[in-house]
Formats: C-alpha cells, structure tokens, sequence
DNA sequence: TAAACATATGAAATAGTATTCATATGTTAA
DNA sequence: TTAACATATGAATACTATTTCATATGTTTA
C-alpha cells in the first residue's frame, strides 16, 4: 500500500480534519472533543485509531483519560501549503468546492 | 465544503498518486499517462477531472491532445511532508502499512 | 466536410470507507 | 474487588467515491 495513498486517504475526512482543528488549540481528551464536536465517543474513537496509526496524532496516557495531541511538525507545515495554494490556485475554479 | 478535507480526499487515491508519480518525470497527454499506467483511457479522464479542479494538476491544449502537467508548487512540498513523516514517525508502527 | 483521432462526460454498477450500536477493555477510587 | 469512569473494538449497515461502458465533444487532416 502506498504511504501517500495512506497519509492522504487518512485525512479525507471532515470529522478527522474538525478533530485537527481542535487539536490544533489545545490538547484534549477523547470525551472533551466528543463534548466539543457534539459527536459520540465511539465514533471518534474510530476516527482517532487511523489518525494514530499515521501518527498524525499522538496519545498519552493521564490517568483514566488518554490525552491527544497534534503531530504539529508533519500537519502545520501541510495546512499551510494548502492554505497558500487555495490563495494562489483556487480563486475562480474551486472557490465554490473550497470555501 | 471544508477545504483541507477537499484537497486531501482528491489525493486519496491509488490511481491519482500514480498520476502524480508519472507527472512528476515529465508532463504528458492522456494517452500516453493511460500507455504509461496500463488503464482505460476514460478513468484516467475522471481522475484527471477532479485533479484538475483542484489545480493539482494543469492543462494545455497542444492540437488535438491535452497535455497535462503537475503543480510542482504545491504538490512536491507536500509530498516531501509526507516522506520526512514516515521517515521520522512511521518506523515501527505504520510501516506494514507504508512500505 | 467527413473520417480519424484525442479526450470528456453521464449514469448505472461496484468498491471502498465511515457510522452506529452493542459490548469489551483498561484504569481509578471507594 | 467491585463500581464507576474513560476509551476501544467488532460487525452490520449506511454512505460516498470510483469504475465501467456507452456515447458525446472537440480538433485535425485528407
């Protein structure tokens, strides 16, 4: 399987680019961004396995609750190219997809 | 329509990461990326479609082919991103999953 | 301007991925 | 050592994306 099929398709996901975005602020556990997202555990429980498993987050335990963070030097870095090529190449053609 | 999970479900695919891989040598028609990979010639149109409307990759008319190019700007960076990552956090444990 | 070439497109069929729900596992505190 | 809490997991289902196939569009050349 190839990586960049594997990292992309990991991030293909609008739950998973929300919990990012989260991620992004502060460190948190799986029930306060349940709470946050208003979405069940379970569900981003599955959601949080693939993004571990690309260590696109990192966990630590803390006590009872598993703390996740952002892997900030691999994801910052890549919104940011995204960021700029929305800029650069998007202005007429994918604005309507990408707004 | 979130942007990042737009940019980043178009690359979440097999057929689309090999397009890339070829782009990258050197730009080519439909044709011939369609000789190159050993597919039909309308999958890669719809796969090209959808690079295209994210600029992924860009187009010329050159008489009656279209000749196709990668948008190194944006997309080799990205692809770096992801080599460094595995590189650094993907020894062990995605590394079934990546090789 | 008709034939040949190159590519694009729509819609149905299919494959791939995420969600849900029930339940299991691991941790702490009483 | 059990109850309560926090999270993970498996399997069925629902959802979304890709593939296929038939056909349409656009371009060049004879």
């Amino acid at each position: 399987m190839n990586k960049y099929y594997m990292f992309f398709g990991n991030l293909a996901n609008p739950l998973k680019i929300e919990i990012i975005t989260l991620l992004k602020e502060k460190d948190m556990c799986v029930l306060e961004i349940a709470k946050e997202l208003g979405i069940e555990q379970s569900k981003l429980s599955h959601a949080l396995k693939s993004l571990r498993d690309c260590s696109i987050v990192l966990v630590e335990r803390k006590g009872k609750k598993r703390l996740y963070s952002l892997n900030k030097k691999t994801i910052l870095p890549m919104l940011e190219i995204i960021d700029s090529h929305e800029k650069e190449f998007c202005k007429n053609k994918c604005a309507r997809h990408m707004e």
